[in-house]
DNA sequence: CCGATGACGCGCC
DNA sequence: GGGCGCGCCATCG
């Protein structure tokens, strides 16, 4: 653990993606930019290298235009959660407009 | 310290 | 619409 802030990174990564209420999503450049930062990269590898996160809903943090983005289980799983969830996907992507959550 | 990686974003062909 | 290339920045080796 070398934490050299309070706060790393990825905790905060973590954290906003948390927030995200359920049957909603966000991007991750949105995170990113939520934390004042261009490291939208550095997001996704965030949460692909934290699996631990339990209760931490990485599914609902999609690419920006509206596709799914990548899953550590798998991008199949990651459509069926959200659609469990109420988010309608239409041939594999998302209507930004509607389901957009901004922090 | 430096080079490579990556669940990305966006412009261009 | 699909595919390619470059840029972005935190982590890893």
């Amino acid at each position: 653990m070398i934490n050299i802030n309070k706060k790393s990174f990825q905790e905060r990564v973590l954290e906003l993606t948390a927030r995200v209420p359920e049957g909603r999503v966000t991007t991750y450049s949105g995170i990113a930019r939520a934390l004042n930062t261009r490291a939208y990269r550095a997001v996704g590898q965030a949460l692909k290298r934290n699996p631990h996160a339990p209760g931490i809903p990485c599914h609902r943090v999609v690419k920006s235009g509206g596709l799914l983005g990548g899953y550590s289980r798998g991008a199949r799983k990651k459509a069926e959660l959200l659609e469990s969830e109420g988010v309608e996907i239409r041939n594999g992507r998302i209507d930004m407009e509607r389901y957009l959550w901004k922090p």
